[in-house]
DNA sequence: GCATGTGAATGGATTCACAGCT
DNA sequence: AGCTGTGAATCCATTCACATGC
């Protein structure tokens, strides 16, 4: 059981975005045998105020000692806990394209807490095939077997925009209730059900207007 | 020139962050020759307050006519300015693994406003081959020249943990001044340099959040 | 009448500053 | 002494509401 002092306190997205930072560098501390860190010390790695960061960490709960900082291990394992990490989470990815298929084999996306169980497309020239690190393609309208059978509970959208919304919908519709989407459309979402869009134009386009504003003497930053 | 009134006002990167956004809205209004647009259209489409649009849009000038809304063709023309897209710059990819690769082909890299050159690569094994659509994969030590040659302006790291700090501090020494990068590190960064960072770990730990909330009951959204 | 542009009000997140514990 | 946990203060983004102009 989590040891959240008040389990109905809602954790902004801002707030648990940095968890998944710290816990990055927690993994990093203990494998480096550092057994305590404080605020201040966090703080420096990114760059951040140590406020913040202790404010994050209490809303579940005081795992810091006063004078001393936080045990590393013990905030570790509360992180993992409280994001949900320490249980396996399967994940389809829709559309086998380059992107697709790049993702399928990233680091990271079969490690602590998550097992990509495969990807689906339309395309019957891709079933079949598999990325490099063995992951298969499968049709598109096997979906909702897969889902159910494998228990997969977030789904990962690298198709093209015009497909987007139809593999949400028919995600959605086989009891997925969390999507990971790299197509570059809004779309109209349902409810309870959690989207996160990675939008690769739009940081594209967010350098090009940095640069533009060096270029006109505008100074950012 | 730009319409910008005032042209030292600091523009947010939410603001900038949107504005990519209506572009692509406006784009395909304007291929649907709809001529006129208002904002509280807009604000429909996305989940977006009419006035935060108003807002946006003011920033580098009046653009709208009262009672009418806006012209497409001509906010279309203004936003591909103000975000510097009427320019083309080049871009160089850092890793040909599976990711740079996927980055390579990606639609919309090579589109409007953006030219990828080529990818670099310290693994010998990679050099000389190229991606599905035929982008080269080079020597990392000729990155610098690749650079000036080309007048590269955009970086993306596509390399792993280890190799990041390396690979953003050579292209900052090379000259480029705006990075996108994949690998889950916080750089120690360089001033007058513009990192974005895309970190695919965190989006999926942020969706294994969104789930253990609804495990346990804890209504989020 | 209708939709923009914008000061004023609101709401949320960050930072400050310090009381409280070890 | 040192560092956490947290109310108070500040900053910034969003929303409201309306005066302004077509």
């Amino acid at each position: 059981m989590a040891t959240r002092p008040n389990g109905n306190e809602p954790i902004s997205e801002m707030t648990t975005g940095r968890l998944s930072v710290y816990l990055r560098c927690l993994t990093y501390l203990e494998s480096a045998n550092k057994l305590t860190v404080s605020s201040a010390e966090l703080a420096d790695r990114f760059h951040l105020n140590s406020a913040q960061i202790r404010k994050d960490l209490a809303c579940f709960g005081e795992f810091g000692t006063r004078g001393v900082g936080y045990n590393v291990a013990h905030l570790k394992d509360a992180l993992v806990h409280e994001l949900g990490l320490d249980r396996m989470r399967k994940i389809l990815i829709v559309g086998a394209g380059n992107l697709g298929m790049a993702l399928a084999d990233y680091r990271g996306f079969n490690e602590r807490g998550f097992h990509i169980v495969g990807m689906v497309d339309i395309d019957p020239e891709k079933f079949g095939k598999t990325s490099r690190s063995g992951i298969p393609v499968l049709p598109w309208d096997q979906m909702p077997q897969l889902v159910r059978r494998n228990d997969v509970e977030i789904g990962i959208l690298a198709v093209g925009t015009d497909s987007a919304q139809d593999a949400y919908d028919g995600l959605v519709d086989a009891g997925v209730r969390a999507i990971l989407n790299f197509a570059p459309v809004q779309m109209r979402s349902h409810r309870g059900v959690k989207v996160r869009s990675v939008d690769l134009r739009i940081n594209l386009e967010s350098l090009s207007f940095y640069l533009k504003s060096v270029e006109d003497g505008i100074a950012l930053e």
